[in-house]
DNA sequence: GTCTATATTTGGATAGAC
DNA sequence: GTCTATCCAAATATAGAC
C-alpha cells in the first residue's frame, strides 16, 4: 500500500527546497533566513524543523541536489569516439550549469557559508563528476594530474570572471572554445616534446 | 604647527583597520563584527562610530587600502625591455598578493558582502592596475581585449582553485609559469595566423 | 572621544498546546 | 505537523551623560 503520509511529507520537503533555492537566487547564499523561507511556503519558521534538523541541513540538501544534477548532466553528455569533442561538450555543460544559477554555483563551488561543510554523501557526486572529467581528459591525451588541474583552473576562471564581472552577458563565455583550443594545443605540444 | 590631535586620530583609524584586517583573516570577510573589532582595539563597538560612519565604511577603507597596495606593487614590478618577462612578473605579483591574504582577495576580487559596493574613489586603483596589465599585454604582443579577458580568466582561475582547494599549498601556484607558456604560445599562434 | 544605556532588528532554535 | 509563545544571542546603530 502507498504511504500517503510519507509522500506528502516528501512533497513538502521538495517544496521547501525549491523555495530555498529561489530565495538564494534572490538574496545570495548567505542571505537565506528561515523566517523568509517559512513565509514563502506558508508556515512559521519553527515548523520547518519538522522537515529539516537545522539550517545547515537545508544547505546540505541543496548541495546534494545540485551535485547530483550536475553529475546527471555530465553523464548525459555522453562519450563518443572523439574524446576532445566529448571534453569540449563537458566543459560547456559545466559552464551552462554554473551560469544558469550563479547562486547554486556559489554554494557548490565556492562554498562561502561560514561553518557549512557538505556531508560526505552529499559531496560524493562532485567527486564522481571530477573523475568523469579526468577520464575524458585521459582519453583526450593528457594523463598528467597537472593537466587536469590546469584545465579546472582555466574553466572555473572563465566562469568566475563571467559571473563576477559580466553577469548575464557572454564576455567570457564566448572565450571558452578559444581557451580550449589553447589548452589542447598546449597538451599536444607537451606530448610531442616527450616523444622526441 | 603639527596637529597632534589629527595625528592621534589618524593613528587610531589605522589601528582599527589593522585590527579589522586581522579579524577578517581569522573569521572571513562576512564574519567581521563591530563588537569583536571594538574589543580588539580596546573600546566599545559604539565608539568606533567616532572613526567610521558605518561598518561598510570600514569595508570600504579596507578595500581602498588593498587596491592601493596592489597598484603600488604592480608599479614597483617595473618595466624592462622584455615585455613578456614583465607580464610574467606582474602575474606573479598578483598571485603572491592574493595568496598572502586570501580574505583580502575575497574582499577585493570576489566581493561577497551583501550590500557592500566600494566607492568609486576606492575602486579607482583597481582600474588603474588592470590598465597597467593591459599596457604590458599590448607591449607583449596582444592588442585584443579578448586576450586580456582570457588572461584574467586564466590567472584568477588558478588563484581561485589554489585558495579554495589547496589553501596553504602550491598545487595550482606551480602551474602558473606553464599556464603563461601556454598563453604566450597561443597569442603567438594567433599573431602568426593574422600575418599570413 | 568614550562611555552607558538603549533601540531595533534579525537570526536560529526549543517547549508545549492543540 | 503546525501553531503560539518564548528564549537567547548577536548584530548595527543612536542618544546623551561625562
Amino acid at each position: 500500500m502507498r504511504d500517503r503520509r510519507a509522500e506528502r511529507r516528501e512533497a513538502t520537503r521538495v517544496e521547501i527546497l525549491e523555495a530555498a533555492a529561489a530565495l538564494i537566487r534572490e538574496h545570495g547564499v548567505a542571505g537565506l533566513s528561515l523566517r523568509d523561507l517559512g513565509q514563502k511556503v506558508g508556515m512559521r519558521a519553527q515548523s520547518l524543523y519538522s522537515y529539516f534538523d537545522s539550517k545547515d541541513a537545508i544547505y546540505d540538501a541543496l548541495f546534494a541536489e545540485g551535485a547530483r544534477e550536475f553529475l546527471r548532466r555530465s553523464q548525459d553528455a555522453g562519450v563518443s569516439d572523439d574524446p576532445r569533442a566529448d571534453l569540449r561538450r563537458a566543459t560547456h555543460v559545466f559552464f551552462d550549469f554554473c551560469l544558469e544559477d550563479p547562486a547554486r554555483y556559489q554554494l557548490l563551488i565556492q562554498r562561502p557559508i561560514p561553518g557549512f561543510e557538505p556531508a560526505p554523501e552529499s559531496f560524493a557526486p562532485s567527486v564522481e563528476s571530477l573523475e568523469l572529467i579526468r577520464q575524458r581528459l585521459v582519453a583526450a591525451g593528457a594523463d598528467d594530474d597537472r593537466h587536469l588541474d590546469l584545465l579546472t583552473g582555466l574553466i572555473t576562471g572563465l566562469v568566475d570572471q563571467q559571473i563576477s564581472n559580466d553577469p548575464g552577458g557572454d564576455r567570457w563565455y564566448r572565450l571558452l572554445d578559444e581557451a580550449l583550443d589553447m589548452y589542447f594545443d598546449h597538451i599536444d605540444r607537451i606530448a610531442k616534446g616527450r616523444s622526441r
